[in-house]
Order: C-alpha cells, then structure tokens, then sequence
DNA sequence: CGTATACATGAATAAATGATCATATATTTG
DNA sequence: CAAATATATGATCATTTATTCATGTATACG
C-alpha cells in the first residue's frame, strides 16, 4: 500500500490542458524557478532582496516579478518604499520539486 | 503525520534550475500535454494514432514528438512502416496532475 | 516641497517557439 | 522495383517571450 509512488490517471479537458500548460510557461524559467525556490524559503522578500539575492537586474526582475503576479503564482503588497511578494500558488513548488528529484537531471 | 502535503525545502544549484525550466518548457503546451496524457493511459501509441485521437496535423506532430524525445520525455521504436512512441519520464504526469489538482484553475 | 529610494512600465529589439508547407526517407506490398 | 503508407526533416514565416533602456510613479525624508 504506497499510495503516492503511483500516478493517479490524467484525464483532463481542452480547457484544463490550457490552463495547465499556462502555469507550466510561466513557471518555465531559470530564473523565474530561481523565484520560487527563493520564495518557499522566505515568506516574503522585497524586489531589491530579490534583485541582490540573484544577481539579477532591477527592471528585468520586476518584468518577471509582475508577470508572475499577474498570472496568479505570486502576491504582492507594499510596505512603505517597498513591496514584499510571496507565493501564492505553492503547488508550483511541488511541481519543481518533482522534477529536481529525478535522478536523471 | 501527513508527510505529503508540506512540501520539503527547495535547494537548486544554478545548473539544477536550468534543467527543470529546460524540462517544463518542453512540456508547457496544450498539445505536448495532451500527448503526455494520452501516453500515460497508453503504454505506446503510433504517431497516426496520435495523430487521429488529438486531431493534429502529421508534421506538426512529429515536431512536438521528435523535440520531446530529443529532451528524454519520450522514446520510440519503430515496428514496421509505425514509430510507437512512449512516456519515458514518467515524472511529468506527476508535474501535470499536481496542477490539474489545484481548484483554482 | 525637493530629492532620494524603490519599483513599475512601455517601447524597441533580439531571440526562441510554433505552425505550415514541400519534400525526403524508410518500410511494406504487389 | 514501383507505388503506397507512415513518418521525419528543413525552410520559411508568424507569434511569443526575453532583454534592455529610458522614463514614470509612489513613498519617505530632510
């Protein structure tokens, strides 16, 4: 009885193919998991935690951070000068740590 | 006691990252996911047969499969005038259903 | 209120991806 | 071997995504 080594049978409409591989695109990115894998360990980070944290430059970031948000994997609020995102869809961890355990990688 | 509904921390190196976008890009669209469901029902499926049950045209087919299995998602073998393709890396049936399973989408 | 800081936005461009079409190759069959 | 079937491939074009740069907006602080 080990229940979660098996995979449960796909069956998904049209619709639900679409939407799976929107959230696929939007997470599809070096430095967007880079993101992600940030934003499960922390709670919530401002864009220049970000930024400093990975190397990586501030318009760029706000492009991949606002997209993010718009597409419903990241929340957003302000904090005085800055603005702290989080995670918001967290089954997009779970589905990089799926794949960051195959062994073949 | 519930192990599998906190997610383990996420830990990438640079490279690891680059390997799960590489992977999630080439699965991030409706027909390559429509693929992946219908192999892992199927255990291996003709490209006419594919062709058939997703109604998409041959040679746009056979890019989305050769490019999947030129990135190790898939195998084939031919059997006669046939090519039969595969699920290889069972793993991205977990990743597709982990998403189909959130309610918001 | 002016200046600095933190972030967003938009335009322009570059690069990657997707789709289509024409054609090539392999295999079977007559 | 010629014709038919099944699939792959390569060129081209359209679309999408990524990057950069310049500038805009909000907040804080003196």
């Amino acid at each position: 009885m080990a229940p979660t080594t098996t995979s449960p049978d796909l069956n998904l409409t049209t619709e639900k193919m679409e939407k799976v591989a929107f959230i696929l695109k939007t997470t599809a990115h070096p430095t967007r998991i880079a993101i992600v894998q940030l934003l499960s360990n922390h709670e919530s980070l401002s864009v220049t935690d970000i930024s400093e944290k990975l190397s990586v430059e501030q318009s760029l970031l706000s492009h991949h951070l606002t997209g993010m948000k718009l597409k419903g994997i990241l929340s957003s609020h302000r904090d005085g000068k800055n603005i702290f995102y989080a995670l918001k869809m967290r089954e997009v961890v779970d589905v990089i740590q799926c794949l960051a355990g195959c062994t073949f990688l």
